[in-house]
This record gives C-alpha cells, sequence and structure tokens, in this order.
DNA sequence: AAACAGTATTGACGTGGATCAAAGGGCTCC
DNA sequence: GGAGCCCTTTGATCCACGTCAATACTGTTT
C-alpha cells in the first residue's frame, strides 16, 4: 500500500540540474532553463535491489531509463536456455531503448548491485524533445552512441581471442570508470566471471585463465572482483598487434 | 556551384510519396501530407557502383541515407587490419546512424551492387521532425530496430555454433526478402562467402563446409550465390533445439 | 573463344577454447 | 559469527573451427 510523501529534501538534491551526472546524462548540453523543463519531466526514481529485474523481455515499453545509483546488466534469452549478456551499464547511461522499436522490451535488465535509476516516461521525452533542440540532439547522439558500442562488441566477438577481449573489457570499463571520477587503474567489478563470459563470447573457466595469466605478466593484479591495472600500454598492445 | 534543375518525370516517380519502398523506410507512418514535407528534405540521391563506398570510417557526418536500389554491407576496421562486417543493408533500410553520436562516422558503408540511396540531410530531418510528430517516432523506431537487431547479432556471435549461425542468417535474408515482396525460399545473395563469414564470425572454409552439410541435409539448394530454402522448420529447429 | 582473376569447394591437420572435474575461498543470510 | 552456497581457480582432455593447401568453378575482359 501506497502513501503519499511530502517532497524530502532528498528529493530536491536528486534533480537532474542538481545531478552530479548531467554531463554523462540525458541533460548534457541542455542549458539550466531546459534542465528545469527535463527534470518536470524526470516522474518518479525507482529503487532496483541487486540482482532484481527493471524490465523483463516482453514488458510493455513506457520509459527509458537514466541510471543514478549503482550498475545493471542487459541480457537476451533463446528459447533453448541459452543467454547473452548485451551490454553492461553504469550511472548516468540509459537503459531501454530496446523498447521503442515495438513497443516491448526485447531484452532483460538485472541491477548487479542495488541501484537506483530515473524513470523518464518515454512519450513525454518525444513531446519535450520536439521544443527543445538540444535535448532532441543529446538524446539522438545517446541512441547513436548505443549503436556504435554495439558495432564494437561485434567487433570483440566476431575477431578478437580469448585473451584480446578480456584486454578490450579491463580498458573499457577503466576509461568509463574514469569518466565518472573513479581511478583508472583500481576498480570492483559488479559482474562475475560467467557474466563477463557470456558477454565476451567465452566460457568463465576462460576468463579467468585469461584473468590468471594476465595476472603472471604482470599486466594486472586481480583479487576476486578487485582489480588493479599495473600495465595499461601493455593491454592496449594486446590489442593492437594481434601477434598471429 | 549549384544550378537550379527542374522537375523532370525521374524525379518525381523517386519521391517519398510514389516509393513503394515507403512502408519500410522513413516515411512509415506518415499521412500524405506529412509524406510531401520529407519529400521536400530528401534533397538528392546519389548512385554508388559496386565496391565503393557510401562513406567512409572517419568521414564528417552529415546526413542519413535510405537505400532506393541495390543493397550494402557496413564494416569496422582495426588498426592491425582485422575488419568485421557489422551488416547487410537491403532496400528501404537506413544507412549512417553511426555518425550522429559523434558527428563523425565510425564504419564503411559499401555497395554490395550498384546501388542508390536517397540523401536525408541529418539536421533537415531533427528539424522537420520536431514539428512532425510521427516522423520523429518512426526514426525513433528505426534506431531502436538498429539496436534490437545488433542485439541479436551479439548473441549469434556469442553463443551460437557455426551451423547455426548460418541458419539465423538464412532465415533472416529470406524474411527480409519476403517483407520486399520476393521469394521467401529463392534468392540471391549479394556478398561473398568471406563477408558471410566476416559477419557471422566465421572463416570462409567453414561457411563454405556449412553450405554444403545444408544441402546434403537437404535444407537448402545452394548454387554459389543462389540460395534455395528447401526445408525452413528444418532451419528454425536447427537454432532452437541446440542439440547439445 | 581464350585467358584471367576472383570466388568457392574440399581435404588434411593443428589449436584455442570448451567441457568435465575437483578443490578452495569468500559472501550472504540467518 | 557461523553455515551454506555460490563463485573462482586450476588441471586434464576433447572437439569445433581455423589454417594451410590444392583444385574447380564463374563471370568478365579482350
Amino acid at each position: 500500500m501506497k502513501s503519499v510523501i511530502p517532497v524530502t529534501v532528498v528529493d530536491i538534491k536528486v534533480a537532474c540540474s542538481q545531478c552530479n551526472l548531467r554531463e554523462l546524462c540525458l541533460p548534457f548540453g541542455l542549458d539550466p532553463n531546459e534542465i528545469d523543463q527535463l527534470d518536470e519531466l524526470v516522474g518518479s526514481r525507482r529503487k532496483i535491489k541487486r540482482q532484481q529485474h527493471l524490465y523483463r523481455s516482453g514488458d510493455n515499453f513506457e520509459a527509458i531509463y537514466a541510471i543514478r545509483a549503482g550498475s545493471f546488466k542487459t541480457d537476451v534469452i533463446l528459447e533453448d536456455g541459452r543467454d547473452q549478456v548485451t551490454g553492461f551499464q553504469m550511472t548516468g547511461e540509459v537503459l531501454g531503448l530496446d523498447g521503442i522499436s515495438t513497443e516491448h522490451h526485447s531484452c532483460n535488465a538485472i541491477a548487479l548491485e542495488d541501484s537506483e535509476v530515473c524513470v523518464i516516461p518515454f512519450n513525454r521525452l518525444e513531446e519535450l524533445s520536439r521544443t527543445v533542440e538540444s535535448l532532441q540532439h543529446q538524446f539522438h547522439k545517446i541512441m547513436s552512441r548505443e549503436i556504435v558500442r554495439d558495432h564494437g562488441v561485434m567487433m570483440l566477438l566476431g575477431s578478437m581471442r580469448a585473451e584480446e577481449r578480456l584486454a578490450a573489457f579491463l580498458l573499457n570499463m577503466s576509461q568509463r570508470f574514469t569518466a565518472r571520477g573513479f581511478s583508472p587503474s583500481e576498480f570492483h567489478l559488479r559482474m562475475t566471471r560467467d557474466e563477463i563470459g557470456s558477454y565476451l563470447g567465452l566460457k568463465l573457466e576462460t576468463v579467468s585463465r585469461a584473468f590468471s595469466r594476465f595476472q603472471e605478466e604482470g599486466l594486472v593484479a586481480v583479487q576476486q572482483k578487485h582489480i588493479r591495472i599495473l600495465d595499461t600500454p601493455g593491454l592496449k598492445r594486446l590489442l593492437n598487434h594481434h601477434s598471429a
């Protein structure tokens, strides 16, 4: 049973205009007045506990979601049970774009840790982006970025070897942590070896072995999910030189 | 220097309102008056000969392209020379969405046969979609569809075996030919085994062997690039039942 | 009609990553 | 704070696909 709760200081704090993620998110490039309009549109926030679904494949599509705190994975499941992780999402990134095309979500979004998202009703976003040019453009850029990212994953899955895939993954995570003000070289992965493996098209044992190998070679220090990158250029070399 | 050219019969013929691809393309869902507005926006058409680039990775992004005739592939090339075909595009499909995110294209688009595209200047498309709601929505659907398609390819690359990948590819081609009024069971592939292989994350020999195997099993009749599907349910069974 | 280049098929063999298996370690939830 | 379970690591073996190589086909050019 829900009850009406008066607006609290916390609610004000999470307005787009006050949000420290705005440079990474939908408000990027908007002027203060425009951000206020976007604020009104963000109807509510939703907390998702670890392992819970934000949405499921087949759900009606009504809104997209901006991650305020925590992180997610998205996956696609085949009839025979095989599944493929299609992405990992961090704060400031947008979830749910897959649902626009058919009005139904085509993948599952699952929280990797206790998380919070801003709910952005899609019809209202389209409405506002008809009058706010910068919002329209930023939204298009976000969709396009997703397409470009997916092409990168295809490249990875289609033509890289196991260690190259893991190196690419680690460098990508590092870069995204950096963009959020965290250390480029030391971070905590929220996903399991199995989930990394699914994303990279590898089995969890192969991921584990590749981590061990990187450790032996002094490229990274691995302690379970805690990663310290010791030799970034070394990882990059792994990617480009493809010693066949 | 551009000069004003009077409207010719040819120009009228290829207007969106007269185009038999409009149900598959950007005009879908627009009323006649709105289609006329879209028509004005489609500045020019461009013919691309077989093997020529429509755009290259790194090119400035200015327009998206709707395929009027022919077909294309898109690919991404790594520094060390490895490349990955990220998609094959047919009539009515839209190319160039990858360029929105950075204002530069991030892949190459190459004609598989002599082809023709409609050039849609992107800033003018954004402008018009601010006043024409149905155009805005259709454009968003097209971008979202691309994301969903990419997720399907990731599933394919990440967790399917060679024959499953080829079966999925053939069924997908069949469906797209059908949507264009061609036979679902008999068609001509415009791409080489090598290009199919790159798209599916396989070597060309593996693609060729899988074709031969399908032929032995009576699933398809293959004669070089000419394909006749003899047993669609059989191909579908290959996909779902994953006899491990 | 011959010559050619690009494309496709098929065979033999090698290998990277999957699979199977077992043991140890660290979280999570009482 | 302890019990249990999930996660991770590591080893041994297997196999699907890659690699290398030779031959054949097709459509194009002259």
